[in-house]
DNA sequence: TTTTTAATATAAGTTAAACTTATGGATAAA
DNA sequence: TTTATCCATAAGTTTAACTTATATTAAAAA
């Protein structure tokens, strides 16, 4: 076997690097540090001897050796990745790893999983929490659910639903105070979550006509949202959040939602997946379920009450 | 990127094992161990979820599967072989590493490398001793010169010269013990020496006739040639030893060949490289030189005295 | 039939490669 | 001129690739 296969995988940061002839591009591809690039093409450099790159500016232009070399790796690499397809397409029976935020993980989908489960026993669900966007073409994860409005140009985005965000309390709080205008929201304790998609009250404030007066109130901050609705399930104040966490709590009446003013824009959830993955079959399996599982639960693309 | 690429290293492995269907001689191939190979051939089907080979007894056949990615991985190997070919041809000038045994690089090879510097002042040797036959092919090894009957097949193997092996003493020796017959011997101290091509003083004894009394003798062993040689030199007994190494010892004076008695057959000298090496045009560089070297100094592929 | 040999599998440990962070230098853009 | 962007390099960290040791199993030899 020819002894210069050995350094095979430098090759991957050379073809990125050649598509791009950049490394920092290059790098985002391979979701990796741009020194990490420069240092393989740097060793790729000395185990061939042949400068691949030369230095134009800012730029790493290919060298007429490098596009030669770019040949014939792109055509390997097709190559083996239709191999790689001849030889797998996975099952729909297997693990699927599904990443999301802390708050809709806990709220939202692990308590519904139960019904994905018993719809399709073969497929084991692994959950991953993560307050960013994660990787899911070069991770081990298959599925993101993500709220905010970051998405990934590198994989397939699916926008499932924009939520409505409103203030939330308990119904004791409404009693108690005789909360019955906007004005007076700003009388009680109004709660504000960090987090993936987090919300501003002066936008609500602002959607409601009413002047925001922060110095005069009172505020609590909580790192998630799902500690943002216990605290108001609690009876401790007015927590801004999104319909899809705390829908169920309203229907059972632990909630209540006081007025009908809603943050605009709403909060966007995307479905993200590779649709190059070998378990495609599986990941259209759950984003087929939590489509349904949405659609049930009255939640569509653009909800507006 | 296609992110099974990830794994690419795993695939030397993978073509090694499918060619031999065996473990053990594609870790021999790659000059790694078994279990490098079975782990790494267990990883790769883990991470693509494809049974790869099959169990028979001691055989490990490729599954169809197995079969299927076997042919697209030899295509992509071979295109990544000519685009290495396309872009490099290493230049004559630069390193080249050559590795011989201590002896033979210490006394013979390394006393002549000035002439090769003066000849070939871009080229830079460098000798890596060794007492094994190292691998020129999957090592950053360019060239070995090796004594002894071992070959590999894997390489390109040249016969330099067969050297006659006999004993040399000082010239002291035979004068203080009067040394005429080869029947005299056994009353000196006999010195052996460990290190690649060892040769057998029975043997000697057998050629010449004269019977091996091992009890009545004295013996000296020493790890290197090197080592038996210089002992010889301060008086110290008599030492078999290949003529290559000695003879500018008997040229001058310092060393006598006491008996016109050679074993048989004599020491094979070997030169090995890889001919598929980037460094080829170097390597013949070194080739040539060192067969003129040898020729100059009257050494040739099968000299008899 | 028993014993020995040969081959792979696995665990634990080690080494080398692949990566990261931090920082500097150079160029391009504001 | 200053700021931003990009690659290069050093030092350190993490992970993959390797080793040695040992167990298991099948094949070959006695």
């Amino acid at each position: 076997m020819d002894k210069r296969l050995r350094h095979i995988g430098l090759l991957r940061c050379f073809a990125a690097a050649a598509k791009h002839q950049s490394y920092s591009d290059a790098a985002e591809e391979l979701a990796i540090s741009q020194a990490a690039v420069s240092q393989q093409i740097r060793s790729l450099e000395q185990q061939l001897m042949v400068k691949l790159f030369k230095r134009n500016g800012r730029a790493m232009l290919l060298t007429s050796q490098g596009k030669t070399l770019q040949d014939y790796v792109n055509k390997a690499f097709s190559l083996l990745s239709e191999g790689f397809d001849r030889v797998q397409v996975e099952p729909e029976a297997g693990v699927l790893n599904v990443t999301t935020g802390l708050s809709f993980a806990s709220i939202w989908l692990v308590p519904r999983l139960w019904r994905f489960s018993a719809l399709h026993p073969s497929v084991t669900v692994k959950v991953f929490v993560s307050a960013e966007l994660e990787n899911v073409k070069h991770s081990e994860l298959d599925v993101a659910i993500r709220q905010g409005d970051k998405i990934d140009h590198t994989v397939y985005n699916e926008l499932l639903f924009t939520d409505p965000v409103f203030p939330v309390c308990s119904p004791n709080l409404i009693k108690n105070n005789n909360l019955s205008s906007p004005q007076q929201i700003g009388c009680c304790q109004l709660i504000e979550a960090s987090g993936p998609g987090r919300f501003s009250w002066q936008n609500w404030f602002d959607t409601a006509g009413v002047a925001m007066q922060s110095s005069q109130m009172s505020w609590l901050e909580v790192s998630t949202l799902e500690m943002g609705i216990n605290a108001v399930m609690a009876g401790q104040g007015i927590c801004l959040a999104p319909k899809c966490l705390v829908s169920d709590l309203i229907t059972n009446g632990l909630l209540v939602k006081p007025f009908n003013i809603n943050i605009e824009p709403g909060q966007n959830f995307t479905l993200l997946y590779d649709q190059d993955s070998p378990r495609l079959a599986r990941i259209q399996i759950f984003s087929r379920w939590l489509k349904q599982e949405l659609a049930d639960a009255g939640i569509t693309k653009a909800l507006l009450d």
